[in-house]
DNA sequence: GCCGAATCGCTAGACGGCTAACGTCTCCAG
DNA sequence: CTGGAGACGTTAGCCGTCTAGCGATTCGGC
Protein backbone atom coordinates (compact mmCIF):
# COMPACT_ATOMS: atom_id res chain seq x y z
CA UNK A 1 0.00 0.00 0.00
CA UNK A 2 1.71 3.43 -1.35
CA UNK A 3 2.83 5.13 1.51
CA UNK A 4 1.85 8.80 0.89
CA UNK A 5 -1.94 7.40 -0.56
CA UNK A 6 -2.06 5.60 2.46
CA UNK A 7 -1.15 8.73 5.10
CA UNK A 8 -3.00 11.57 3.23
CA UNK A 9 -6.37 9.19 2.86
CA UNK A 10 -6.41 9.05 6.26
CA UNK A 11 -5.25 12.64 7.52
CA UNK A 12 -8.09 13.65 4.95
CA UNK A 13 -10.42 11.33 6.83
CA UNK A 14 -9.47 12.83 10.01
CA UNK A 15 -9.62 16.67 9.33
CA UNK A 16 -13.28 15.75 7.75
CA UNK A 17 -14.37 13.82 10.73
CA UNK A 18 -13.18 16.86 12.72
CA UNK A 19 -14.52 19.94 10.24
CA UNK A 20 -17.87 17.80 10.78
CA UNK A 21 -17.88 18.04 14.08
CA UNK A 22 -16.98 21.47 13.97
CA UNK A 23 -19.38 22.37 11.80
CA UNK A 24 -22.01 20.36 13.37
CA UNK A 25 -21.77 23.15 16.30
CA UNK A 26 -22.79 25.49 14.68
CA UNK A 27 -25.59 23.63 13.13
CA UNK A 28 -24.36 23.15 9.45
CA UNK A 29 -23.33 20.24 7.87
CA UNK A 30 -19.97 19.01 6.32
CA UNK A 31 -18.97 21.35 3.16
CA UNK A 32 -22.11 23.78 3.71
CA UNK A 33 -19.43 26.28 5.45
CA UNK A 34 -17.85 26.09 2.15
CA UNK A 35 -21.04 26.89 0.20
CA UNK A 36 -21.67 29.78 2.82
CA UNK A 37 -18.28 31.17 2.05
CA UNK A 38 -18.66 31.67 -1.41
CA UNK A 39 -21.92 34.03 -0.58
CA UNK A 40 -20.13 35.69 2.13
CA UNK A 41 -17.50 36.34 -0.34
CA UNK A 42 -20.12 37.52 -2.23
CA UNK A 43 -24.01 37.34 -1.70
CA UNK A 44 -26.37 36.41 -4.73
CA UNK A 45 -23.94 34.00 -6.97
CA UNK A 46 -25.16 31.51 -9.08
CA UNK A 47 -25.02 27.58 -8.42
CA UNK A 48 -22.86 27.13 -11.59
CA UNK A 49 -20.57 30.38 -9.96
CA UNK A 50 -20.70 28.59 -6.83
CA UNK A 51 -20.02 24.86 -8.09
CA UNK A 52 -16.87 26.69 -10.14
CA UNK A 53 -15.98 28.13 -7.33
CA UNK A 54 -16.26 24.90 -4.82
CA UNK A 55 -14.54 22.53 -7.42
CA UNK A 56 -17.76 20.62 -7.35
CA UNK A 57 -20.27 20.42 -9.78
CA UNK A 58 -23.79 22.22 -10.61
CA UNK A 59 -26.29 19.41 -9.38
CA UNK A 60 -24.13 19.31 -5.94
CA UNK A 61 -25.16 23.13 -5.10
CA UNK A 62 -28.57 22.84 -6.54
CA UNK A 63 -29.18 19.80 -3.81
CA UNK A 64 -27.36 21.28 -0.91
CA UNK A 65 -28.65 24.90 -1.68
CA UNK A 66 -32.30 22.99 -1.34
CA UNK A 67 -31.54 21.78 2.18
CA UNK A 68 -29.86 24.97 3.09
CA UNK A 69 -32.80 27.06 2.18
CA UNK A 70 -34.99 24.83 3.97
CA UNK A 71 -32.92 25.11 6.89
CA UNK A 72 -32.98 29.09 6.63
CA UNK A 73 -30.04 29.45 5.23
CA UNK A 74 -30.23 31.33 2.06
CA UNK A 75 -33.49 32.08 -0.25
CA UNK A 76 -33.63 31.12 -3.56
CA UNK A 77 -34.47 33.57 -6.26
CA UNK A 78 -34.78 33.78 -10.19
CA UNK A 79 -32.36 36.86 -11.75
CA UNK A 80 -34.30 39.47 -13.39
CA UNK A 81 -32.78 39.83 -16.60
CA UNK A 82 -32.09 36.12 -17.68
CA UNK A 83 -34.49 33.94 -16.35
CA UNK A 84 -32.49 31.18 -16.48
CA UNK A 85 -30.52 32.08 -13.98
CA UNK A 86 -30.92 31.45 -10.10
CA UNK A 87 -28.99 33.45 -7.04
CA UNK A 88 -28.67 32.51 -4.00
CA UNK A 89 -28.95 34.66 -1.02
CA UNK A 90 -28.08 34.77 2.61
CA UNK A 91 -30.40 35.02 5.26
CA UNK A 92 -29.43 36.95 8.54
CA UNK A 93 -29.38 33.38 10.06
CA UNK A 94 -26.42 32.32 7.32
CA UNK A 95 -25.04 35.62 7.58
CA UNK A 96 -25.06 35.56 11.37
CA UNK A 97 -22.64 32.29 10.91
CA UNK A 98 -19.63 33.92 9.17
CA UNK A 99 -17.84 34.83 12.17
CA UNK A 100 -18.01 32.27 14.34
CA UNK A 101 -17.73 29.17 11.71
CA UNK A 102 -14.70 31.33 10.29
CA UNK A 103 -13.13 31.25 13.59
CA UNK A 104 -14.08 27.98 14.48
CA UNK A 105 -12.01 27.03 11.05
CA UNK A 106 -9.04 29.66 12.03
CA UNK A 107 -9.09 27.47 15.50
CA UNK A 108 -9.23 24.43 13.56
CA UNK A 109 -5.98 25.22 11.18
CA UNK A 110 -4.72 26.15 14.67
CA UNK A 111 -4.86 23.16 16.63
CA UNK A 112 -3.99 20.70 13.73
CA UNK A 113 -0.54 22.70 13.02
CA UNK A 114 0.54 23.24 16.07
CA UNK A 115 3.19 20.56 16.21
CA UNK A 116 5.01 22.04 13.37
CA UNK A 117 7.55 24.86 13.12
CA UNK A 118 7.22 27.47 10.76
CA UNK A 119 9.95 26.02 8.33
CA UNK A 120 7.62 22.70 8.75
CA UNK A 121 4.40 24.51 7.80
CA UNK A 122 5.98 25.95 4.94
CA UNK A 123 7.70 22.99 3.33
CA UNK A 124 4.31 21.04 3.92
CA UNK A 125 2.38 23.54 1.55
CA UNK A 126 5.20 23.71 -0.79
CA UNK A 127 5.04 19.61 -1.08
CA UNK A 128 1.27 19.82 -0.88
CA UNK A 129 1.24 22.50 -3.84
CA UNK A 130 3.00 20.01 -5.80
CA UNK A 131 1.30 17.21 -5.35
CA UNK A 132 -2.00 18.86 -6.27
CA UNK A 133 -0.50 20.46 -9.21
CA UNK A 134 0.43 16.91 -10.25
CA UNK A 135 -3.05 15.33 -9.65
CA UNK A 136 -4.46 18.23 -11.24
CA UNK A 137 -2.44 17.99 -14.27
CA UNK A 138 -3.13 14.05 -14.21
CA UNK A 139 -6.73 14.83 -14.13
CA UNK A 140 -7.32 17.56 -16.77
CA UNK A 141 -4.27 15.52 -19.30
CA UNK A 142 -4.28 11.50 -18.99
CA UNK A 143 -2.10 11.09 -22.58
CA UNK A 144 0.70 9.18 -20.78
CA UNK A 145 -0.64 6.86 -18.66
CA UNK B 1 -9.88 30.78 4.54
CA UNK B 2 -7.08 28.68 6.31
CA UNK B 3 -4.29 28.10 3.98
CA UNK B 4 -3.44 24.22 4.91
CA UNK B 5 -7.07 23.36 5.07
CA UNK B 6 -7.97 24.56 1.77
CA UNK B 7 -4.99 23.09 0.23
CA UNK B 8 -5.55 20.10 2.03
CA UNK B 9 -8.82 19.98 0.80
CA UNK B 10 -8.40 20.61 -2.57
CA UNK B 11 -5.36 18.16 -2.77
CA UNK B 12 -7.58 15.73 -1.24
CA UNK B 13 -10.37 16.33 -4.22
CA UNK B 14 -8.26 15.85 -6.87
CA UNK B 15 -6.40 12.88 -5.59
CA UNK B 16 -9.67 11.15 -4.56
CA UNK B 17 -10.82 12.14 -8.69
CA UNK B 18 -7.25 10.58 -9.24
CA UNK B 19 -8.19 7.60 -7.94
CA UNK B 20 -11.57 7.08 -9.05
CA UNK B 21 -10.89 6.93 -12.50
CA UNK B 22 -8.06 4.54 -11.81
CA UNK B 23 -10.50 2.33 -10.24
CA UNK B 24 -13.06 2.84 -12.78
CA UNK B 25 -10.17 1.18 -14.95
CA UNK B 26 -10.93 -2.03 -13.88
CA UNK B 27 -14.47 -1.55 -13.16
CA UNK B 28 -13.87 -0.84 -9.58
CA UNK B 29 -15.60 2.02 -7.64
CA UNK B 30 -13.93 4.55 -5.35
CA UNK B 31 -13.13 2.95 -2.07
CA UNK B 32 -13.77 -0.57 -2.82
CA UNK B 33 -10.11 -1.23 -3.85
CA UNK B 34 -9.43 -0.47 0.06
CA UNK B 35 -12.04 -3.56 1.08
CA UNK B 36 -10.60 -5.94 -1.63
CA UNK B 37 -6.66 -4.85 0.04
CA UNK B 38 -8.34 -5.86 3.75
CA UNK B 39 -9.12 -9.33 2.04
CA UNK B 40 -6.43 -9.49 -0.15
CA UNK B 41 -3.98 -9.15 3.11
CA UNK B 42 -6.40 -11.80 4.53
CA UNK B 43 -9.20 -13.31 3.07
CA UNK B 44 -12.43 -14.42 4.97
CA UNK B 45 -12.49 -11.43 7.31
CA UNK B 46 -15.66 -10.09 9.01
CA UNK B 47 -17.50 -6.90 8.14
CA UNK B 48 -16.13 -5.25 11.42
CA UNK B 49 -12.90 -6.32 11.20
CA UNK B 50 -12.75 -4.61 7.75
CA UNK B 51 -14.54 -1.70 8.77
CA UNK B 52 -11.57 -1.28 11.90
CA UNK B 53 -9.10 -1.87 9.57
CA UNK B 54 -10.36 0.86 6.78
CA UNK B 55 -11.29 3.46 9.67
CA UNK B 56 -14.46 3.36 8.50
CA UNK B 57 -18.28 2.20 10.07
CA UNK B 58 -19.61 -1.49 9.79
CA UNK B 59 -22.64 -0.37 7.77
CA UNK B 60 -20.36 1.18 5.00
CA UNK B 61 -18.46 -2.28 4.79
CA UNK B 62 -21.62 -3.89 4.39
CA UNK B 63 -23.45 -1.57 1.72
CA UNK B 64 -20.00 -2.20 -0.08
CA UNK B 65 -19.84 -5.87 0.10
CA UNK B 66 -23.35 -6.09 -0.68
CA UNK B 67 -22.42 -4.49 -3.93
CA UNK B 68 -19.05 -5.82 -4.62
CA UNK B 69 -20.79 -10.05 -3.77
CA UNK B 70 -23.65 -8.20 -6.76
CA UNK B 71 -20.27 -7.39 -8.88
CA UNK B 72 -19.18 -10.77 -8.50
CA UNK B 73 -16.10 -10.12 -6.24
CA UNK B 74 -16.54 -11.52 -3.15
CA UNK B 75 -19.02 -13.88 -1.57
CA UNK B 76 -21.17 -13.87 1.72
CA UNK B 77 -20.87 -16.50 4.17
CA UNK B 78 -21.86 -17.18 7.84
CA UNK B 79 -19.16 -18.36 10.18
CA UNK B 80 -19.84 -22.22 11.20
CA UNK B 81 -19.27 -21.42 14.71
CA UNK B 82 -20.22 -18.43 15.42
CA UNK B 83 -23.40 -17.89 14.03
CA UNK B 84 -23.65 -13.99 14.41
CA UNK B 85 -20.32 -13.36 12.16
CA UNK B 86 -20.34 -13.17 8.07
CA UNK B 87 -17.13 -13.73 6.60
CA UNK B 88 -16.39 -12.22 3.27
CA UNK B 89 -14.60 -14.63 0.70
CA UNK B 90 -12.98 -13.14 -2.09
CA UNK B 91 -13.67 -15.04 -5.83
CA UNK B 92 -11.36 -15.43 -8.32
CA UNK B 93 -12.57 -12.27 -10.32
CA UNK B 94 -12.14 -10.30 -6.91
CA UNK B 95 -8.46 -12.21 -6.19
CA UNK B 96 -7.40 -11.73 -9.74
CA UNK B 97 -7.41 -7.77 -9.47
CA UNK B 98 -4.99 -7.80 -6.83
CA UNK B 99 -1.87 -7.28 -9.24
CA UNK B 100 -2.92 -4.53 -11.41
CA UNK B 101 -5.20 -2.90 -8.90
CA UNK B 102 -1.69 -2.73 -6.57
CA UNK B 103 0.31 -1.71 -9.87
CA UNK B 104 -1.74 1.04 -10.84
CA UNK B 105 -2.14 2.56 -7.13
CA UNK B 106 2.07 2.70 -6.88
CA UNK B 107 1.74 4.31 -10.51
CA UNK B 108 -0.22 7.10 -9.27
CA UNK B 109 1.88 7.54 -6.12
CA UNK B 110 5.15 7.68 -8.68
CA UNK B 111 3.14 10.20 -10.91
CA UNK B 112 1.79 12.01 -8.11
CA UNK B 113 4.78 12.79 -6.29
CA UNK B 114 7.07 12.81 -9.57
CA UNK B 115 8.24 16.42 -8.61
CA UNK B 116 9.15 16.33 -5.23
CA UNK B 117 13.05 15.05 -4.29
CA UNK B 118 13.07 12.28 -2.01
CA UNK B 119 13.97 14.65 0.91
CA UNK B 120 11.01 16.52 -0.15
CA UNK B 121 9.06 13.22 -0.02
CA UNK B 122 10.05 12.74 3.61
CA UNK B 123 9.28 15.47 5.21
CA UNK B 124 5.74 15.44 4.06
CA UNK B 125 5.82 12.30 5.23
CA UNK B 126 6.58 13.77 8.52
CA UNK B 127 4.48 16.88 8.72
CA UNK B 128 1.61 15.21 7.33
CA UNK B 129 2.00 12.44 10.32
CA UNK B 130 1.48 15.02 12.75
CA UNK B 131 -1.21 16.42 11.32
CA UNK B 132 -2.72 13.02 11.28
CA UNK B 133 -1.67 12.54 15.04
CA UNK B 134 -3.02 16.20 16.31
CA UNK B 135 -6.55 15.63 14.22
CA UNK B 136 -6.71 12.31 15.59
CA UNK B 137 -6.14 13.76 19.02
CA UNK B 138 -8.75 16.46 18.92
CA UNK B 139 -10.76 13.70 17.58
CA UNK B 140 -10.87 11.47 20.93
CA UNK B 141 -10.17 14.11 23.04
CA UNK B 142 -12.34 17.23 22.55
CA UNK B 143 -11.18 18.43 25.82
CA UNK B 144 -9.56 21.80 25.48
CA UNK B 145 -11.30 23.41 22.57
C1' DG C 1 -38.63 37.80 -37.13
C1' DC C 2 -37.83 33.05 -36.44
C1' DC C 3 -35.65 28.83 -35.42
C1' DG C 4 -31.76 26.16 -33.93
C1' DA C 5 -27.86 26.00 -30.77
C1' DA C 6 -25.88 27.08 -26.49
C1' DT C 7 -26.50 27.90 -21.56
C1' DC C 8 -28.31 27.04 -17.17
C1' DG C 9 -30.77 24.91 -13.31
C1' DC C 10 -32.97 20.83 -11.92
C1' DT C 11 -34.22 15.78 -11.36
C1' DA C 12 -32.91 10.92 -11.18
C1' DG C 13 -30.09 7.59 -9.60
C1' DA C 14 -25.69 5.62 -8.01
C1' DC C 15 -21.91 5.42 -4.54
C1' DG C 16 -19.19 6.16 -0.20
C1' DG C 17 -19.75 7.67 4.36
C1' DC C 18 -22.20 8.38 8.90
C1' DT C 19 -25.71 7.71 12.91
C1' DA C 20 -29.57 5.38 14.93
C1' DA C 21 -32.30 1.58 15.64
C1' DC C 22 -33.34 -3.32 15.11
C1' DG C 23 -32.88 -8.46 15.17
C1' DT C 24 -30.31 -12.31 16.09
C1' DC C 25 -27.02 -15.07 18.21
C1' DT C 26 -23.51 -16.08 22.28
C1' DC C 27 -22.31 -16.42 26.55
C1' DC C 28 -22.04 -15.75 31.29
C1' DA C 29 -24.19 -15.00 35.91
C1' DG C 30 -27.27 -16.43 39.06
C1' DC D 1 -30.66 -24.02 33.19
C1' DT D 2 -32.41 -19.95 32.15
C1' DG D 3 -32.57 -15.12 31.29
C1' DG D 4 -30.34 -10.91 30.48
C1' DA D 5 -26.34 -8.49 28.70
C1' DG D 6 -23.22 -7.96 25.07
C1' DA D 7 -21.52 -8.53 20.34
C1' DC D 8 -22.58 -8.59 15.30
C1' DG D 9 -24.59 -7.79 11.02
C1' DT D 10 -28.28 -5.48 8.80
C1' DT D 11 -31.70 -1.90 7.58
C1' DA D 12 -33.25 2.85 7.22
C1' DG D 13 -32.35 7.33 6.35
C1' DC D 14 -29.42 11.35 5.85
C1' DC D 15 -25.59 14.14 3.46
C1' DG D 16 -22.04 15.20 -0.15
C1' DT D 17 -20.53 13.92 -4.55
C1' DC D 18 -20.69 12.41 -9.30
C1' DT D 19 -22.72 11.41 -14.16
C1' DA D 20 -26.74 11.48 -17.34
C1' DG D 21 -30.54 13.39 -19.09
C1' DC D 22 -34.47 16.81 -19.10
C1' DG D 23 -36.76 21.39 -19.43
C1' DA D 24 -36.69 26.09 -19.91
C1' DT D 25 -34.61 30.32 -21.43
C1' DT D 26 -31.56 33.23 -24.12
C1' DC D 27 -29.14 34.48 -28.12
C1' DG D 28 -27.17 34.44 -32.74
C1' DG D 29 -27.53 33.52 -37.73
C1' DC D 30 -30.27 33.61 -41.55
Amino acid sequence: MPEFLDLHGKTSKALRALADGAMRRHGLHLGQNHLLAALWEQDGRTPGEIAAALNVTTPTVVKMATRMATAGLLTRRRDDRDNRLVRLWLTDAGRALQEPVEAERWAMEDHVLADLTPAERALLLAALTKVHRAATNLLTAPADT
